[in-house]
DNA sequence: ATGAAAGCGCTAACAC
DNA sequence: GTGTTAGCGCTTTCAT
């Protein structure tokens, strides 16, 4: 029922080629007959096929993104951006959600290899050498994971993990207990290798706990861990980890920031939602999704284009973090 | 660089079209051959262009799910039943946002018509008339708003909302506030009508808020105008304006629930976790998603298929109301 | 400035 | 069971 490129030319007379060049190259067209196959086009409801027209030029106007979990209030700034960078460039976002399940990502990717001209991958948990290798049939941007010779986006998170600890330092803490995200997180495992130079600096002994599920499910399960190691602070993955530890210690007895402080990592939305307001670590998501996409649209003009770039985190300090108290400090009780 | 159907004809020594058919119709070939022509693919790293092959047969295995806002938590849940469905049918799906923004609806569609076998509209702003329209170039499935003619699945929200009413009169409140959502939301529309009803059945005359911004901000925005009209419970059109409505109201000294009952819609992730616990009409999106999917592809199987489906809600009692309380009633001054 | 013809990667009759 | 041929909607030389 949708019109071709050959109703319009047989309805203004002209030949498809004409009618062709009426939409990709209308300089190369006397002005006319554009208006007039403008004219019938419009009026048949006529639109280029996109599909069609990428088999031969080999450009289809898309872009792939594909995410862990579109429910992680993370992603969806970063998705935003990235999707209004890409329509102001003309192009189409396609959103695609592995549900934390690494297996998924590369067939995700397969999917989308044909339909886009390259594909945004953010915070993949897949092996450098399968990303190397997927790297080879579509162009790849990586955002929250570095992979030599690729191009991506990283937000530095090692920062931020040392502002978070010398804050805690700063408020008297000295058992701080890390926790890590999902297997595989480049993300996690900068944090914490940051946060534990910055605690051995300081001459403390981070307790690292992980790797965790970055849910608030995740951050309930390990608050038993945290009280049981007598942690009077704690560094969470992600601000969703936090406020599930805070539930957890909460429904153990243990308030925060009075007994304990919590930080997070993320500064969603919910960060000023929750109670109390999560102290953590800001990222600038829309940055990064804006940059993912404009990395990738310069890869097709010029292959040898973007390297790396890394963005700057902020530590946002809020209502879960405190002095250091002694309710909780039970580790007084066992010296 | 990415092989084609001819490099694996050619390197296995059969005909392209037997290729094909390896892909497309194993059944008919040789499982000698198959087998042979299936290995050599392996090897090359071939994998059947989706789009040409759309060209052709018509079905593209992509269908397109157009939500209004990624970060309201209420499509979450429902983006990825429907994400998981579609996979499970080997089906892709893009999802694409309109930020809110009704004409976006428009070009998304467009943009998505040729690249899949249908779109879902998951509540869509525009007007009946452009719905309409739009069916007629891509097969569409409707979720939360109702067009004559039109497949469309849909949450009994006029449910929810009489159940919440009845639940507030039952704790003594008597000014109950309805804070409606954005222009053009059949959910608002629906909430609106069956509350009023309901208040109007018990003889009160409730206080109609609206239309607002369905966000947090949109619910702070109000909390000054249900303070004047010295309401003593507010029903919201979403967990995020309900939420935004409680940081309102405390911000002007008034406590929920101890002053003020709030209610919310959709049983987001957010109504466990903030504080208090958000009263709030759960809403199966999942199930929604699921059906939507199912939906749709039926429809490309039987034109006749689909018809409506309604799904039930439920009032959830947390901790966002109690008992008509004095301290803000000042309507009792008033008198 | 416009038309003719070839072909992108693939499927679908139709022969053999 | 497999090869042949035509063609999906479009762009792109190459002529004219």
């Amino acid at each position: 029922m949708p019109s071709t490129i050959r109703d319009v030319a047989r309805a203004s007379g002209v030949h498809i080629s004409t009618v062709s060049r009426t939409f990709s190259a209308p300089h190369m067209v006397n002005s006319e007959t554009r208006s007039r196959v403008l004219a019938t086009a419009e009026s048949l409801g006529y639109r280029p096929n996109r599909a069609a027209r990428a088999l031969i030029t080999g450009q289809t106007g898309n872009v792939g993104l594909i995410v862990a979990d579109i429910a992680n209030p993370f992603f969806p700034p970063l998705i935003k951006a990235a999707q209004s960078q890409a329509r102001g460039r003309d192009y189409n976002i396609f959103v695609a959600e592995t549900d934390e399940d690494p297996m998924a990502e590369e067939d995700l990717v397969h999917a989308l290899a044909k339909q886009v001209d390259g594909v945004l991958l953010c915070s993949p948990r897949m092996s450098n050498d399968l990303i190397e290798k997927l790297s080879k049939e579509v162009p790849l941007v990586l955002i929250n994971r570095s992979v030599p010779s690729l191009p991506c986006v990283l937000m530095d998170v090692g920062q931020g993990a040392r502002q978070a600890v010398n804050h805690l330092i700063g408020l008297g803490h000295t058992r701080i207990a890390i926790l890590g995200g999902p297997r595989g997180s480049w993300t996690s495992r900068e944090i914490r290798k940051a946060a534990v130079v910055a605690c051995r600096a300081a001459d403390l002994d981070p307790i690292v706990i992980g790797p965790n599920q970055p849910t608030v499910d995740g951050g309930m399960a390990v608050a038993e861990h945290v009280a049981r190691e007598s942690a009077c602070s704690v560094i969470a993955y992600n601000d969703l980890m936090a406020i599930g530890v805070i539930e957890g210690l909460n429904s153990l007895g243990i308030r925060v920031p009075e007994d304990v402080s919590v930080v997070g990592f993320d500064d969603s939305a919910l960060a000023r939602i929750s109670r109390p307001r999560l102290t953590t670590v800001s990222n600038p998501t829309p940055a990064a999704g804006r940059m993912a996409v404009d990395m990738l649209l310069q890869l097709s003009d010029d292959r040898r284009a973007a390297g790396q770039v890394m963005l700057q985190t902020e530590l946002v300090v809020r209502g879960s973090t405190g002095p250091a108290g002694s309710s909780s400090d039970t580790s007084t009780e066992r010296r």
